[in-house]
DNA sequence: TATATTTGCGTAATTAGTTACGTAAAAAAC
DNA sequence: GTTTTTTACGTAACTAATTACGCAAATATA
């Protein structure tokens, strides 16, 4: 079966511990190869310190542990008489932690080690065709950036945008076309006269006169609308109107896939210039109609109550 | 202070647990995302049981895990029902687990979030420059042949043996030069009367006759002896003998640098051939005689009762 | 100046794995 | 055919980190 054959970098997190596990397993033997009485878990507290005093805190941030990790690492290391901690005198709250004299001996001791584990490192990276090292540092840059999780979101959301068909209006989707408008018009204001006019008789109302609607499919199903609706108006050819999108199916870009097909039908009608009135209550709606182009136009007589701001756009 | 300035690969464990800590992390939030009620530690006996069922060990192997870490997923997978657990008819030991029709349901619905991660992994690895996958890849295979320790141990020897230094012999090593034969030949034979002629008076029994006294320095001690001992045969010119190196710096191929260095000795004295008189029971000796290139050879007669092995070497 | 918020840090609980160890079944050795 | 060794696997304890939480000191705000 091809159901696995593409799993491998699902599992790039067990795996990277496994390595990680590996080398971090022969750590402990190291030290002692060197006769270096340090934990190994200790060595980043350790080569912080060796650089300066530093608050608990302040280690925590330059190696990039939680705080109480660090708190529980210098314990142990004060229990072995290898740092100092002091209250800072002008910061009651601040433990000082600082190298004893028998830390400093330590740094010193250690030095031969440093220098052959970052040769060992270096022989191992000579051996290998890809750097490891500056790979490993490349996805700690993009990472920062943008987390694993909003890739994979945008994956899913480039898949799912597929799977969604835009076609013309039919018959059969008259009752979609009704309910899609009248569940956020309802959920927001109230419905009017002229919805309900629009929403009962979209062939009468909307494509008898020269209009259009589109029909957002997803599995087959209808999840979104959209209408042109032809305009009696020396400026503007059609109002968009009537958009609507299934709660059910957000993230998929369906708005911006509706929005795009609606405006390149408008086009194929001859439109020069297209309108449309919402509510700036409906920030994602609004944001859409801006991504798509619309800007804002001051205000025109609308039948409308809930519209509180007009766009139009220039084809 | 350059101390640290290399200090970077040292810490190549710390860096990549917390490049696998920030990969993971987002991990629940992906599972979440797309409504599979799995965790994601629960994913590779998952993934391994999709593909056919299998004893605890069995998957242990397969996924690198030790046996308790699967005993206790599989425990709790078998909680949510997910697998299904049976005692082997053949073997009574066995606890074959295999997905329930409810794990089973969940591969089929893990798909897609398969193939979204497989893409947004494959979409970060174009952003970078080196491809992590594959460095991981080559790390695990390098690793699995040597260890990281077995890498630095190397880096310890080579830098310790540059510290070595090989210098003919000055009477003031000859306390040296009898203290350290005397070491090993009380600890395991008995002191001879050959032995005492030789290690009391190297002037008159070796240099005198022609022969020639190699000292090895480790940071100025003198820490390892060599001889070579003129012969009246007609087959070979001299002995190798007297060699002894401290047991306080093994590992640091002393034994080695002294053999090599003996023997250039030799050929710059125009010796063809070189003969020495061991015992199989001093198992590195004999084997760093082999490694230096000698050769066993039938006996003869030797005024030393511990010898069991003569071997030989053409230059 | 009194109060609210932020900061530093310690303790406790949790997590995802490990090693250590014990038991029982199967296989090998005598 | 009995004894010893190996194998399968579960439980318990440990490890190296985390998050959650609370207290006290410092800082900001009204």
């Amino acid at each position: 079966m091809d159901f696995y054959n593409q799993t491998g970098k699902m599992a790039i997190g067990s795996r990277l511990r496994q390595l990680t596990d590996k080398i971090t397993a022969d750590a402990a033997d190291i030290y002692k190869l060197y006769q270096i009485d340090l934990q190994p878990k200790w060595f980043p507290v350790f080569y912080a310190l060796a650089q300066g005093n530093l608050t608990i805190t302040g280690i925590a941030r330059q190696i990039g542990h939680s705080h109480p990790s660090v708190s529980k690492i210098v314990a142990e290391m004060s229990d072995k008489g290898l740092v100092t901690e002091k209250k800072d005198k002008e910061d009651g709250r601040k433990n000082m932690v600082s190298l004893s004299r028998k830390g400093k001996v330590l740094a010193e001791k250690i030095k031969d080690q440093y220098s052959d584990v970052t040769n060992a490192v270096e022989a191992i990276s000579k051996e290998a065709q890809h750097d490891l090292w500056k790979a490993i540092e490349e996805w700690e840059f993009l990472l920062n950036r943008k987390s694993l999780l909003q890739y994979v979101a945008e994956q899913k959301k480039q898949r799912e945008s597929k799977k969604v068909r835009i076609i013309p209006f039919k018959p059969i989707y008259a009752e979609a076309f009704k309910k899609l408008n009248e569940e956020w018009i309802s959920a927001y204001f109230k419905m009017e006269d002229s919805d309900y006019k629009a929403l009962d008789h979209p062939k009468e109302y909307i494509l008898n006169k020269g209009g259009a609607i589109l029909v957002a499919l997803y599995e087959d199903e209808p999840v979104g609308v959209c209408a042109l609706i032809k305009m009696d108006d020396p400026e503007y050819d059609y109002e968009l109107a009537k958009m609507a999108v299934s709660p059910k199916v957000q993230g998929k870009s369906i708005g911006w896939l509706l929005g795009q097909a609606i405006i390149e039908k408008a086009k194929s009608l001859g439109a020069k210039k297209l309108y449309l009135e919402s509510n700036t209550m409906l920030k994602p709606a609004i944001n859409l109609y801006y991504k798509l182009g619309f800007k804002k136009v001051a205000g025109r007589a609308t039948p409308y109550e809930r519209c509180n701001i007009q766009m139009e756009l220039e084809l």
